[in-house]
DNA sequence: ATCCTCCCCTAC
DNA sequence: TAAGGTAGGGGAGGAT
């Protein structure tokens, strides 16, 4: 159990914002955000370091310069590795169409000459935790996200400036952030800067690789309009299926035309109220530094498979017990116990979209 | 009304 | 099997 966690990159990820909490302890309470620009609203960046594992994993190998490289788990020339699955890419790999998630065996098709590199968790760790200092070197108004991603509200450090300067304002100060960054990570980061966090993290997408992008307030809606709704935080597999088959939606701007009540209908009171905010560039989810965790858990399905049911309870006590040491390592008592037994319905399908279970 | 439980969906 | 984890939001429907 213990090597299938050091293993596996879910876990780091899913982890992450526990090992977080360290750099939250080390750092001041952030005082209270400063109150918007004179000219209404803040400013929030978004900073998102580029193909984090692979710029992490390049940094320092000049033989691997200008090289497609990707991370995944084996060694990508053996035969029984052609199913590991690619965690990062960089922009050369990405040229040849090689795209995170991708089995090495398709990706060595696009691209035969692709370099595989494995993973260092342990630098991840490290290098998240620079990039970190770095923004609250700049700002104490930070908002983790994971190991690669943060939220930065930057409105105290363009107040001031009136309109026609703030795209020049904004945009000096994401491109200080990716420097800093950049010089004491050696990693590149890209920078996204708007009105909230939605649009911010929008805008990081037109800022990669290695670059910054402000969106004003007098552009959002005609920058929103043309994009998919699939780019909408919240938005994923099932609900772009949904809109785009079901609902005749396939862009923001669809998405504008529909009256709230019939997103409301569809989605619910909550999601549909999201929808139709977040077509107008609307984003009123509050500011939360700090938030505290709710559950505790842990699971593994990669590879268990019983024969009887001594295996079954064996290995739900070594979960069990795993459990009970992430409570003590995080101080928590729990008031509901959730147990979630997972039945194997094929063993067909390769690589089904969802879990086998 | 509010909560609880059992889900589904999403993001990283 | 190359390492399909972790946590939060929220909806449906029934209990309190």
């Amino acid at each position: 159990m213990q090597s299938f966690f050091k293993a596996s990159r879910l876990h780091f990820i899913g982890t992450w914002k526990a090992r977080y909490q360290e750099i939250l302890d080390s750092v001041p309470p952030p005082p209270p955000l400063p109150p918007p620009l004179a000219h209404g609203g803040r400013i929030i960046a978004h900073v998102d370091m580029d193909c984090f594992f692979c710029s992490v994993g390049v940094k320092g190998r000049s033989e691997l310069q200008g090289q497609p490289v990707a991370v995944c788990w084996g060694d990508a020339t053996s035969e029984n590795a052609q199913h590991a699955e690619i965690s990062s890419a960089n922009y050369v790999a990405r040229k040849f169409g090689v795209r995170a998630g991708m089995f090495i065996g398709k990706a060595k098709e696009l691209c035969p000459q692709l370099i595989t590199i494995p993973y260092e968790f342990d630098k991840y760790t490290s290098t998240a935790e620079t990039m970190y200092r770095c923004l609250f070197a700049i700002t104490p108004h930070v908002q983790g996200v994971s190991v690669d991603e943060a939220f930065a509200d930057i409105t105290s450090l363009v107040a001031g400036e009136n309109v026609q300067n703030l795209k020049e304002v904004v945009i000096a100060v994401a491109n200080r952030i990716r420097k800093e960054i950049l010089e004491a990570t050696g990693c590149p980061a890209s920078v996204g800067c708007a009105g909230n966090r939605f649009l911010a993290k929008i805008a990081t997408s037109q800022a990669k690789p290695d670059g910054s992008f402000f969106i004003p307030k007098e552009n959002v809606l005609d920058f929103l309009a043309e994009l998919p709704v699939s780019k909408l935080p919240g938005v994923g597999y099932n609900t772009v299926d949904k809109l785009s088959n079901r609902l005749e939606v396939h862009s923001v701007q669809d998405l504008r035309n529909r009256p709230r009540a019939f997103l409301q209908e569809q989605f619910g009171e909550k999601t549909g109220r999201l929808l139709f905010e977040f077509s107008r560039g609307i984003d009123n989810r509050p500011w939360e530094s700090r938030p505290i965790r709710k559950s505790v858990g842990a699971q593994i399905t990669w590879g268990v498979r019983f024969n009887e049911m001594s295996e079954v309870f064996q290995f739900i006590e070594k979960l069990s017990a795993e459990v009970s040491s992430r409570m003590h390592k995080a101080r928590v008592k729990g008031r509901t116990v959730q147990v979630r037994p997972s039945l194997i319905l094929s063993r067909a399908h390769p690589h089904p979209p969802r879990s086998l279970s």
